[in-house]
DNA sequence: CCCCTGACACTTA
DNA sequence: ATAAGTGCCAGGG
Protein backbone atom coordinates (compact mmCIF):
# COMPACT_ATOMS: atom_id res chain seq x y z
CA UNK A 1 0.00 0.00 0.00
CA UNK A 2 0.75 3.39 -0.13
CA UNK A 3 2.84 5.02 2.96
CA UNK A 4 5.05 8.03 3.72
CA UNK A 5 8.46 7.45 4.90
CA UNK A 6 11.19 9.58 6.13
CA UNK A 7 13.32 8.95 2.96
CA UNK A 8 10.76 10.89 0.70
CA UNK A 9 8.07 13.33 1.36
CA UNK A 10 6.15 12.27 -0.98
CA UNK A 11 3.77 9.39 -1.33
CA UNK A 12 5.79 6.09 -2.76
CA UNK A 13 4.97 2.27 -2.86
CA UNK A 14 7.24 0.26 -0.38
CA UNK A 15 8.73 -1.74 -3.45
CA UNK A 16 9.94 1.93 -4.67
CA UNK A 17 11.23 3.00 -1.21
CA UNK A 18 13.26 -0.75 -1.16
CA UNK A 19 14.39 0.56 -4.52
CA UNK A 20 15.68 3.79 -2.99
CA UNK A 21 16.58 2.51 -0.20
CA UNK A 22 19.88 0.02 -1.78
CA UNK A 23 20.66 2.49 -4.31
CA UNK A 24 21.41 5.24 -1.48
CA UNK A 25 23.98 2.55 -0.23
CA UNK A 26 25.72 2.22 -2.79
CA UNK A 27 29.30 4.45 -2.45
CA UNK A 28 31.22 5.91 -4.88
CA UNK A 29 33.41 3.84 -7.00
CA UNK A 30 31.07 1.01 -6.33
CA UNK A 31 28.52 -0.35 -8.74
CA UNK A 32 25.02 -2.24 -8.82
CA UNK A 33 22.87 -4.27 -11.48
CA UNK A 34 19.27 -3.57 -11.90
CA UNK A 35 18.84 -7.16 -11.54
CA UNK A 36 20.78 -7.30 -8.03
CA UNK A 37 18.63 -4.11 -6.58
CA UNK A 38 14.90 -6.55 -7.65
CA UNK A 39 16.93 -9.40 -6.03
CA UNK A 40 17.71 -7.73 -2.80
CA UNK A 41 13.96 -6.37 -1.95
CA UNK A 42 12.84 -9.55 -2.84
CA UNK A 43 11.63 -9.15 -6.45
CA UNK A 44 13.90 -10.77 -8.82
CA UNK A 45 11.92 -10.75 -11.98
CA UNK A 46 11.06 -7.19 -10.90
CA UNK A 47 13.80 -5.48 -12.77
CA UNK A 48 11.62 -3.53 -14.91
CA UNK A 49 9.90 -1.75 -11.94
CA UNK A 50 13.42 -1.19 -10.21
CA UNK A 51 13.95 1.01 -13.28
CA UNK A 52 10.84 2.78 -13.12
CA UNK A 53 11.30 3.56 -10.20
CA UNK A 54 14.51 5.38 -10.20
CA UNK A 55 13.34 6.92 -13.73
CA UNK A 56 10.71 9.25 -11.18
CA UNK A 57 13.12 9.64 -8.47
CA UNK A 58 15.21 12.91 -9.08
CA UNK A 59 16.35 13.02 -5.23
CA UNK A 60 20.20 13.88 -5.42
CA UNK A 61 20.92 11.49 -2.39
CA UNK A 62 19.67 8.43 -4.32
CA UNK A 63 23.08 7.67 -6.72
CA UNK A 64 20.79 6.43 -9.72
CA UNK A 65 23.52 6.40 -12.02
CA UNK A 66 25.81 4.08 -10.58
CA UNK A 67 23.01 1.57 -11.04
CA UNK A 68 23.72 0.14 -14.28
CA UNK A 69 22.88 -3.03 -16.60
CA UNK A 70 24.07 -6.63 -16.05
CA UNK A 71 25.00 -6.83 -19.50
CA UNK A 72 27.68 -4.33 -19.21
CA UNK A 73 25.61 -1.43 -21.02
CA UNK A 74 24.88 1.76 -19.39
CA UNK A 75 21.35 1.33 -19.57
CA UNK A 76 19.31 4.70 -18.81
CA UNK A 77 19.28 7.55 -16.73
CA UNK A 78 16.63 10.45 -16.45
CA UNK A 79 19.11 13.08 -16.79
CA UNK A 80 20.53 11.28 -20.13
CA UNK A 81 23.12 8.83 -20.69
CA UNK A 82 25.30 10.89 -21.49
CA UNK A 83 25.43 12.48 -18.15
CA UNK A 84 25.08 8.85 -16.69
CA UNK A 85 28.51 7.81 -18.59
CA UNK A 86 30.53 10.99 -17.62
CA UNK A 87 29.87 10.56 -14.11
CA UNK A 88 31.01 6.93 -13.94
CA UNK A 89 33.81 7.69 -15.75
CA UNK A 90 34.76 10.20 -12.99
CA UNK A 91 34.33 7.33 -10.71
CA UNK A 92 36.88 4.60 -11.90
CA UNK A 93 33.89 2.29 -13.20
CA UNK A 94 33.93 2.44 -16.93
CA UNK A 95 37.46 1.22 -18.42
CA UNK A 96 37.96 2.60 -22.13
CA UNK A 97 34.87 1.59 -24.00
CA UNK A 98 34.19 -2.12 -23.19
CA UNK A 99 34.03 -2.30 -19.30
CA UNK A 100 32.22 -4.93 -16.98
CA UNK A 101 30.46 -5.19 -14.10
CA UNK A 102 33.18 -4.08 -11.40
CA UNK A 103 33.58 -5.19 -8.20
CA UNK A 104 31.31 -8.37 -7.89
C1' DC B 1 27.17 1.58 -30.19
C1' DC B 2 21.95 1.32 -31.73
C1' DC B 3 17.50 -1.21 -32.61
C1' DC B 4 13.79 -5.06 -32.34
C1' DT B 5 10.93 -8.96 -30.04
C1' DG B 6 8.99 -11.23 -26.07
C1' DA B 7 8.05 -11.68 -21.44
C1' DC B 8 7.83 -10.04 -16.46
C1' DA B 9 6.81 -6.50 -12.60
C1' DC B 10 5.38 -2.03 -11.24
C1' DT B 11 3.60 2.93 -11.49
C1' DT B 12 0.66 6.24 -13.24
C1' DA B 13 -3.33 8.12 -15.50
C1' DA C 1 -9.62 -3.03 -14.24
C1' DT C 2 -7.21 -1.33 -18.65
C1' DA C 3 -3.61 0.84 -21.20
C1' DA C 4 0.68 3.01 -21.61
C1' DG C 5 5.27 3.84 -20.12
C1' DT C 6 10.08 2.25 -17.67
C1' DG C 7 16.57 2.98 -16.60
C1' DC C 8 15.47 -4.78 -17.57
C1' DC C 9 17.12 -9.28 -19.51
C1' DA C 10 18.11 -12.59 -23.03
C1' DG C 11 18.26 -13.45 -27.75
C1' DG C 12 19.58 -11.73 -32.49
C1' DG C 13 20.60 -8.20 -36.33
Amino acid sequence: MIKKTKISNKQVSEFCNGVYNIVRTVKQGQIMTYSEVARIIGNPNAVRAVGNALNKNYDPDISCHRVVRSDGKIGGYNRGRENKLALLKKEGIIKLKIWRIGFY
